[in-house]
DNA sequence: GACGGGTTTTGAAACGCTCCAAGGTTGTCG
DNA sequence: CGACAACCTTGGAGCGTTTCAAAACCCGTC
């Protein structure tokens, strides 16, 4: 900076002033700063900068799973709400992670961000409150917080599996299942939730079964679909609920177009996320959408918010209605 | 650090020690130091740290599409590498906005990260120039740059294209077509190259048209489909080569699902990045995989060599070979 | 008890920027 | 012509670390 400077013929409070505050400064002088700046080829220091303003232009978001689509609407969401108030999106994934989570979270933490957006898969309560306490701002993305912890943007996953549910019993179906898997990871505990209102809510016409899966995986579908594909069809499900869309889809794989067995006909098939998968599929798959675009902006807001209001700020919880959007895996 | 020293009755020096190289300092002052750290809740500050000695331990990727999951598998390489080397990789995603892309570069730059890896979809010569003069490394995946500017990890696209209408042709198919949009992106034309090679490489008997789509999206998809629906049978390709794989399965649902014409055995399709999508299709798509984590890998340490070698460094291009990935779109 | 060697600790400079009080320059008006 | 305001520019303090030469300390020897 003192090079643009003396190659200027002006001082380095000018420069920091052509950059920072340009009407202080005559256009002449400006002009001259700044083409002492493009031939120079001088960047500013970022870490300079923010050390003397204690903090920066940036937002770290930490995401659970870059690859569900889910976490990427957020982030778009997020990334749009920031850039409109001149804030930066960092993006940082942890694959389900929680070592590199809370690496992640100390990263950003020590490079003094505006604040943090955090989707994660597992309770992080620890994490939270350790930067926290150091001040620093968390919004909790897609899952609820441990009260008065922090803001947070929820989709309401009671009503997800109420809908899903309610939407297959509405279109005739009768004996339902409910596949799920992780029953730790708090979104899918409360979609069962709704999932069982619902069946109860239907009295004693709707019977309810529940079927583990180890996991999430195209692969721990196949398992599921080929066990069903074996069970006698007065023991098949006529209605089934799939806690993500790519379980559903690959249930549906094995079902449908394996074994043979008739998708939606015999089965009608919900999902639970409307991931991008959900509309490509064998079968394209009815399922219960969740407005990851809305979360994320709505995480900015809250997170900004936060940001201003200081020390007098009370934590709030925003929570979005999910949609059902029905394809042919699962029609009227 | 001030307040850390005082707690625990020593200088600033010895705190810095103590974080940073604990075999000189004595164990039970270190011992107190932390602890005084961790009653205070001392968070060291990256910004004047990295003031200090000039550079972060932070590697800024940029992609140019986060939807796209060749654009993940890169990154989930990136950072499987980055971790491996004590380096934090941090993302942000353009969603294909030029100047949102810029802005990052230049972002990145500002905060003097080690290195920038560089996914574009457009030609990016003059924002790579901009940072490179300020002696920022960058790499550029799956994006040739102009000769000399940079190093890069690509795939052989050419061959993408070849392998596909090479199977096709293969497998008796002798009417191709192949559906491109953004002819501007240059592994798009790269793709086209491989694909005239393999039918000139042929003979008389294979004959190819190309078919221009407007866009890569879904709906772009459904139109090109809807639009060889409509065909005199004799004038359907028998095989398409579709240059991206969402397209693909946009094409396939159209034809397959909508207008009954049957995939594969009155068109065989083959798609030309292996999308996650490509194996959950309505028919699983014969795509070309594309090597997207051992790109990533190949960047960081691209980058890392050169940041090593400094001055005597001499650019490199690691071209990465496709597979092709036979399922049922296009059968062997 | 002084000395020498090694180990610990200290204190201040430096990193590159922003901010701000103070000084300089113009221009205007009485 | 002098006073005053409005506008520009300057120079230095301070942000929170790391680093390093120098000082302090400790222990065993002579």
């Amino acid at each position: 900076m003192q090079d643009v400077a003396d190659a200027a013929g002006v001082s380095v409070g000018t420069v920091s002033n052509v950059l920072n505050h340009p009407a202080k400064v005559s256009p002449a002088t400006a002009e001259r700063v700044r083409e002492a700046i493009g031939r120079l080829g001088f960047v500013r220091n970022d870490a300079a900068r923010s050390l003397v303003s204690g903090s920066t232009k940036s937002i770290g978001m930490v995401l659970a799973d870059i690859e569900n689509s889910l976490f990427i609407d957020m982030a778009h969401g997020a990334q749009d709400a920031a850039r409109a108030i001149g804030q930066n999106l960092l993006l940082a994934n942890t694959a389900c992670d929680m070592r590199l989570q809370d690496d992640y979270l100390d990263l950003f933490d020590e490079s003094r961000v505006t604040g943090v957006l955090l989707a994660p898969m597992e309770d992080s309560t620890a994490g939270i409150a350790r930067i926290r306490s150091h001040g620093r701002q968390v919004v909790l993305l897609n899952y609820a917080p441990r009260p008065g912890t922090c803001c947070s943007v929820l989709v309401n996953n009671e009503h997800v599996g109420y809908l899903a549910a309610r939407h297959l019993i509405d279109t005739g179906r009768t004996r339902l299942a409910y596949v799920v898997a992780h029953d730790d990871y708090q979104p899918v505990r409360d979609r069962r939730r709704g999932v069982r209102a619902a069946v109860e809510e239907a009295g004693p016409g709707v019977t309810l079964e529940e079927i583990d899966s180890v996991g999430l995986t195209t692969s721990h579908g196949h398992v599921v679909g080929a066990e069903l594909a074996r069970r006698a069809p007065e023991e098949l499900p006529d209605g089934l609920l799939v806690v993500t869309d790519e379980l559903a889809n690959a249930i549906i794989h094995e079902l449908h177009t394996v074994a043979g067995i008739r998708v939606p006909d015999q089965v009608a098939v919900v999902g639970c996320e409307n991931n991008r998968a959900a509309g490509a599929a064998a079968v394209p798959l009815t399922a219960v959408d969740m407005p990851g675009r809305m979360m994320g902006q709505e995480a900015i807001r809250l997170l900004m918010d936060e940001v201003a209001s200081g020390k007098q700020h009370r934590h709030a919880t925003v929570v979005l209605e999910p949609e059902l959007i029905v394809r042919s895996s699962a029609p009227n």
